[in-house]
DNA sequence: GTGAAAGCGCTAACAG
DNA sequence: CTGTTAGCGCTTTCAC
């Protein structure tokens, strides 16, 4: 049946007011070229035919797109999900828009959303990195080509790189000053990976602690791996069955406390008597979790501005940007764990 | 200091191999036209130049983006955040790309979203409509362009638009019915806006069972408001402060649920003793409940597929589809509340 | 097998 | 203030 109608163009729109495509153009844009009445008549002919501008044209012809990519590990995560939905925010605020893409915490679809991303020729890149990234090659020509991208959270490589992270070393240093004050010797740490920053710098913050109060560090009490929940379950597992379950844990993240909890439940272990916990990060289910876990957290709205207010400002030099590092506070909050030992 | 260098281009591609523009192209996209060495020849020199097509101008002569547009209400929350990367992982699977929005209950924003996404000539849209969306305007239009739009969960209009939602007045009256035959007869409602389908059907299958097991509704025990927790919070104080807090309520999603229990919390009320409850929608964070919630529950990633399934035969039949209506199957789940009285 | 020509819809640069 | 010219980088004919 029907006349499979195009799109209306700028064309379309000129040609019914007997004017130029240029002038249509301008006038839409609210060039000062345009006289306010024609203006006006040429938004409201717009408008009655339902003219929507072709983004790829305008993004072809003028090198801009306006869009910033966006590429996290997961987005069913409190933390992840809550700062997207800020990084959003202030998108809209700045008449940017925002590609999203998920890595799931691998490498190989990392990469392919990058090279999406450099295919629709995005204004910046803002990426917190999958667990083991490969992608340093991309990264590298990301650079090459000034093209502004900002890593937050989980970075690859603290100094080529702008970035926003948290203060995780003192974070984590002043969680286990506070475990130490309360009485524990044995403390042990489901950590992450050690080629990312999370897991190396908490591990370190950690280790600051135990030195400085002369405690010692059991190796077979630390365990290096993901930052999900079943990482924390197995992790805690396998403490438990080579029987080096420590009196304190410390845990990566709180999806890795959360599967401490589920795993210490399943062995019968209460939480706080039995073995203690404490976490890097925060949670909205934290709220109804007895006991509360006890945590270092942080802003996530201050998080993401601080993020997109980097990108933006590189964006705003054209490509004369500098190489900037930023830290976002973290503060620790105690709940129903990590009380005094009595 | 540096040569700016702009991206490469296919021409320059060409150049280099002393073929045309076309050549490049085709091999690019492994046309059969093109000789095997060759194709291979041209994808090594693309490769070493580090080219990434330009999506706009492949956009801008081929009429397809391979993208499709989604738009939630949230994306910090369990439903929506899971189902939006259970839609990412088929979009991955088929070669398309995501563009995310949320509209944050906002309608404005919302139209704001939809028009970003016909300005990108989005293959087809995926949304879940806002609270009180009133943008049936654009959503008409988009239907008389053709352009593929399926509603999920959240829709507006069931008739028009295709969709794929719950089995809400079926799930809600199973839930119900089971409250009933555990003893209570005074049973609210804490439930959504009546201009939503969900408000209405969920409503509807809660009336139906009252009516069919002849049991009165108390009107004062029955409140429309908003998705959120904040909502469950509002208007269990309102019904609370009013005197008309019935022996059980019945919620029209987990966070309402969870909004209840916080509520109940504030007021002194114990769940499941004092009052009762049970919820459509489930979350991670019932697992950590005491008690944790029964509710009406379905299987996501179903959800997520059966929506993207129906936008990709939609873009497939190339303007030639019909509108069509799926339910995805619910599951009473019984958890700790809802439990027999006795 | 390969390529020349034309055009997608828009904007930047420059004239008038 | 308004318009002309010239692409942006790619793909789609269609000719060779």
């Amino acid at each position: 049946m029907s006349k499979n109608k195009r799109p209306i163009t700028l064309n379309n729109i000129a040609k019914k007011l007997n004017v130029s495509t240029v002038t249509v153009s301008k006038a839409l844009r609210d060039h000062t070229d345009i006289s306010e009445s024609l203006t006006k008549k040429i938004k409201k002919t717009a408008e009655q035919l339902g003219y929507f501008p072709n983004f790829a044209a305008r993004n072809l012809s003028s090198k801009k797109t306006n869009t910033i990519g966006v590429i996290v590990p997961v987005i069913a995560n409190y933390f992840f999900a809550n700062i997207v939905e800020a990084i959003y925010e202030c998108a809209f605020e700045n008449n940017y828009d925002i590609i999203l893409a998920v890595s799931q915490e691998d490498s190989k679809k990392e990469r392919k959303h990058l090279e999406t991303m450099l295919s629709m020729r995005v204004d910046g890149i803002i990426i917190s990195a999958s667990e083991h990234s490969e992608n340093e090659d991309i990264f590298k020509r990301i650079n090459k080509m000034k093209l502004p991208i900002v890593f937050f959270d989980r970075t690859i490589n603290n100094s080529d790189y702008s970035s926003v992270t948290l203060t995780n070393k003192e974070g984590s240093f002043k969680a286990i000053e506070n475990v130490i004050k309360n009485g524990y010797k044995k403390i042990g740490h489901i950590g992450g990976w050690q080629d990312s920053n999370i897991g190396r710098d908490r591990y370190a913050g950690f280790k600051q602690a135990m030195r400085k109060h002369k405690l010692s560090i059991n190796k077979n009490s630390v365990i290096f791996s993901g930052f999900g929940k079943e990482d924390g379950y197995n992790s805690f597992i396998k403490m438990y069955n080579e029987n080096n379950l420590p009196d304190f844990l410390f845990a990566i993240t709180f999806p890795v406390a959360l599967g401490i909890v589920e795993a210490a439940k399943d062995m019968g272990r209460k939480i706080p008597k039995d073995i203690d916990i404490i976490c890097f990060g925060d949670s909205d289910l934290n709220n109804y979790l007895k006991p509360s876990i006890s945590c270092v957290t942080h802003n996530i709205s201050d998080f993401a501005s601080k993020v997109f207010k980097l990108v933006l400002n590189q964006i705003d030099t054209k490509k004369n940007f500098a190489v900037k590092h930023f830290e976002i506070e973290t503060e620790l909050i105690l709940k129903d764990t990590c009380i005094i030992k009595h």
